[in-house]
Order: C-alpha cells, then structure tokens, then sequence
DNA sequence: CGCATACTTGACGTCATTCAAACCGTGTGG
DNA sequence: CCACACGGTTTGAATGACGTCAAGTATGCG
C-alpha cells in the first residue's frame, strides 16, 4: 500500500493526476514509496525489468555511459517527472538521485496494465513523452551549435528558472543541483572549461558565485543574451 | 477518404496498424494522403494546429532555426513514423521533406478524437514517442562527445543499416539522403569538416564514395569500430 | 590534523572552424 | 556544340576555442 495519495506533493501535476480518485487509489496499491539518497541508482541500464516511477520530490539524472567509460547526461527529472521505458525489455540508460529523491514506483506489469485499463492515463504519459522529447531537442540543439559560455549560460538561465516556482521569472539566488562534473557531462564540456567558463560569466557581471554551488543572478537580461535566447539590444 | 489502406506499404508497421481494420477505417476517412516534392515544408516552427502525419514513403527531417539562421536538424523520420506535436498549441520545429514522400495526414482534433476513441492507439503514440525519444538522445550522445570522425562514421552506419531491411547486416552500397550541408546541420559541423573527414574515412579503407551522394561500404567492422560502437581489437 | 573530494587556475597542444579558392556536374542560352 | 553560370563539393592555410596535463586552493570529514 502507497502512502496517501491526499497529501502528495505533485498529485495535481503528476500524470496520475488525470485519474479520478477511485482510479487512482488502485493504481496506488500497486505502487510504493522509494527513498534515493544522492547518487543511488534507481536503475542501471540493461537492467530488465526496471520499474517505472514518478518523481515526487527531489532530482534525478538519466545518462549513459559510452564505452569509454564517459557519463553523457541525457536528461534532468523534476518532479512530477515520470521515468520508465514501458515497450523496451531492458533500460537503455542509468537513472541516478542527484539529491535526495521520493519516488512513486511501479512494476513494470502494473503500468502496463494500468495503461490498458484508464485510456486517460495513457494520454497523459504520451503528453509527458513527448515533453521530454521536446527536452532533449532542446539540449540536442543547445549542444550543437552554442559555444561553450551560451550553453553554460543557457543551464543557468534553465535552472534559475526552474528555481522560481513563478515560471515567467528567475530565481535571484539558487543552489545548482549538479557538480561541476555533472554540468559537464551535461554540456559535452570539460570540468575546467566549465569552471572557466562559469568564471568569466561573473566577470561580465550575469551573476556571482556563492560558494561552490551557489548562484546569484546580477543581471537576469545580460544572462538572456548570454545563452543566446535574445538579441543584444542595439 | 483516404486512398486504402489495404494497398498502404506501411499498414503493418505504422501506428495505426495495432487498430482493427473497422477502426482503422474510420481514422483513414478523417484522414488524406498528401505528397511532398524533396525539400518542400509539411509544417514550420510556429504554426498553429499543424496537421499531425504517419510517414508512408520517403525521408523527413525535424530541425530547428536558431536566431542566427544556422538549422539544426533534430531527428529524421523514416516511413510508419509518425510525426506531430499533439499537446502543443503551435509547433516547436520545421518539418521538411528529404526526398519526395508521400504521407498521411490528420488534422490535430481527428487524432485527438482518435485516441479518447481507441485507447490502442495512444498506446502506439506513446511507444512512437519512447522510440522517438530514444533515438534523439542517441544523437545528443554522439554529439555530445565524440569528435568529428566518430560522428560521421556513425552516422554512415546508422544509414548502411537503414537501407538495408535486414536490420542485422549493412547495406553494401546506398545513397545518401542528406545533402553535405544537412549532414552538417545534424551532426553539429560544418560542411568543410564532413567533406574532410569523408575523405579521411575514405583513406582509411572504411568506405568508398560513388558520385556526391552515393556510398559503397568496403570495410563495415572498421566502420564500426570508426563510429565507436565497438572496440578495435588487439 | 590529515586526507579526500571538489573546484580553480595556468600553460600548452589539438582539432574543428573560418576564410578563401578551386573543382565538378548539370542545365541554359548563345 | 560550346561557353557559362550555379549549386554542391573539395581542398588548403591560418586562427581560435576547447581539451589535456599539471599544479594549486578550498571545504569537509574521519
């Protein structure tokens, strides 16, 4: 049996918000509560059968490592964020707490079965599929293109926004959730570059360090033409 | 009405093939056949209620226009591959044709009004969508960290083994579909670059080049082992 | 206190880009 | 038939951004 699902923190944002109660509250009894402290896996790739899950509080990170033994991160989970290949026999990536995370968890045959039997809940997952397709487009065209100052610029401007809760405007001051290893292997970068990087954006005055992870932002409009979403005004 | 899908190449593969053939007839009449010349737009970024598509012959590409005018193509579509931003109010990226390809197309409420109807449905989307997801977080994976070579001879692979049907083996010999510059554009280099690195691959014994587009595989283990799927042996 | 972990900073090398020019196949008009 | 222009491609040389290697500085934990 689930904790109660009255006093969950993202039942009106999760994809299982578009049950009604009673529906739910059976989807519920399948599932479980899982605590991740930073850095424990919930799943490995090639893994089969990994269990699929919501995110209740928390982050987590999806990456792959290449043969090389280098970690690429694919993609961040927030909460509300739903993790899970449902048509693929085993994972294709490692599914890691960045900080200390609740989840929701399903066997993979409850989902499934759930899916079959509330046609809703299968429409909310496509929606949320296809918002984490739009994601990773995003970071895909991000890492092509953009030099190394824009994209650092850009997951700064992503996580002071994600910060603030009010979603047009940024958070004045925040704790980066990633190491400066993770943020590199987040932007295809070296630790140094972005270190560097990081550096120089304080000097053009964006922002200020507080600390190893802390972020002051100075300037949120020199931030915005920093990572390239605006035009530099004449 | 849409011509019939008893004589539609990709009726077993598409998503509409996991519908009865009663169900599948009611999607059709809702839907209509379109043709587009190579480089012709099924939809741009922006447009508002862009029709939704199962590709049924040749090549798309998705891409992005950055505010300086550089594309970056996101993903391509192969046929029974189903393209559109269902629960987006405007589209986020171009659709384009990359040779002449003949689709099927739905306006957004029809699709929509198709998956409340047959819960099957949305639980092909939804696989369409991971499958899709999967695939652009490979290319974010390549491009992220390996350099130019490696890319390019990945993509090579990818294609060798998209000509070919029989999904184990690479094809001996096919065209390219993308153009230099589009091969650029999705690999995240310039044109200048992949004409080199081409000609690298080329000397290495991987590949021969027949005219601008065509591509003879001479060595596929080398090519392999190029595009860093594989270890070279001792 | 000492060690470990994360981060910063500097010097140098390398690879991809940039800028520039030549090349090639194709279609067009003289 | 040839001259020519044009798009796509190839090739070359120089620049520059990021990576690599290496040292040095915090911060925290046993």
């Amino acid at each position: 049996m689930n904790s109660n699902c009255a006093t969950c923190p993202v039942k009106d944002s999760a994809a299982c918000s578009v049950l009604t109660e009673e529906e739910r509250n059976a989807l519920a009894s399948a599932g479980r509560t899982r605590d991740l402290k930073r850095g424990e896996m919930l799943f490995a790739a090639g893994d089969e059968d990994a269990a699929c899950a919501t995110l209740v509080t928390g982050a987590l990170k999806v990456s792959a490592i290449d043969r090389d033994g280098n970690e690429q991160i694919l993609a961040l989970v927030h909460p509300s964020g739903f993790i899970g290949e449902l048509f693929s026999p085993f994972a294709h990536h490692d599914v890691v707490a960045l900080t200390n995370s609740r989840l929701c968890t399903f066997a993979r045959k409850d989902i499934e079965r759930a899916i079959d039997e509330f046609p809703s809940l299968a429409r909310a997952l496509l929606r949320r599929s296809q918002e984490d397709l739009l994601a990773t487009r995003g970071l895909l065209e991000l890492n092509a293109t953009a030099d190394a100052e824009t994209r650092l610029a850009a997951l700064i401007h992503d996580f002071a926004a994600a910060a603030s809760h009010t979603s047009c405007h940024l958070a004045s001051e925040f704790e980066l959730p990633l190491t400066r290893g993770e943020i590199a292997n987040m932007l295809g970068l070296t630790i140094e570059t972005v270190s560097r990087k990081l550096g120089e954006i304080e000097d053009n005055g964006a922002i200020k360090r507080k600390g190893k992870r802390g972020i002051e932002i100075i300037d949120p409009a020199l931030l915005q033409v920093l990572s390239g979403r605006q035009a530099a005004q004449a």
